[in-house]
DNA sequence: CCAATTCGCAACTAAATAGTTGCATATTAT
DNA sequence: ATAATATGCAACTATTTAGTTGCGAATTGG
């Protein structure tokens, strides 16, 4: 079997979890991220203020991060309130963490080989 | 000050970031780290082979995890073989841990202010 | 020497993405 | 009622990205 045949059987939680990292990986978005994890709820217009950007963008970010399940949006009157919700974030946390550790586990079997 | 403005002088070290977790959000790419943390240094071809992308595509991605400092290439004889490159991750693995830190001392804050 | 491997470079296409603008709608305040 | 506020929806542009194909160069094996 394939090198790549045989790491995908073995561990499926990795490459699905791409979506995760793909919302992750732009430096709005990490900022809003930021923004709300300190501050809790705000609304648009309070996460556009301070932005080079507008409010409509702002919002498209917001709806990638929705997607990917790293924020939740909810409306209170005439006002869209988003926080963080970090269940997604720890599961992409738990990601980095096993390879971390696979890697680990290789390099302690390279050694292992290297001294028998 | 805008709250970006306030979380962005208070912790410019998540935006930075963007470019890796931009680069781990691909699910092709998380696969490929996959294979090079569990099975060492491979070429190109090897990294192919079980996929149904073709060789340039490959390369493609590999230039990508390089560029964000993922993966290492080393060209011996015809080959270019390449090597995960763990620094970076544990960088991106920091981030994810500062953002769940600070939701939770955000919690903490949360609640203390209601028990007051 | 010759053929097979392994790879890089460049040009191209198709689709996704970030951002904008204009306009309509719902809610609140006076 | 009216005006201001906060937002959503849709269309559009420009850039990036994933992937392909074709071809040429370097290396290795018989």
């Amino acid at each position: 079997m394939s090198p790549l045949r045989r790491a995908g059987s073995s561990n499926k939680a990795l490459p699905n979890n791409a979506p995760i990292f793909s919302a992750l990986g732009d430096e709005m978005r990490l900022r809003l991220i930021a923004v709300l994890c300190m501050g809790g709820a705000m609304s648009i217009t309070q996460l556009t203020s301070g932005t080079d950007i507008s409010r409509q963008a702002v919002t498209k970010h917001l709806n990638v991060l929705a997607a990917a399940g790293l924020v939740r949006g909810i409306k209170i009157g005439r006002e869209h309130l988003w926080e963080f919700e970090p269940s997604q974030l720890e599961e992409a946390r738990r990601s980095l963490e096993m390879i971390a550790r696979q890697w680990d586990q290789a390099l302690a079997r390279l050694k292992a080989a290297v001294e028998s």
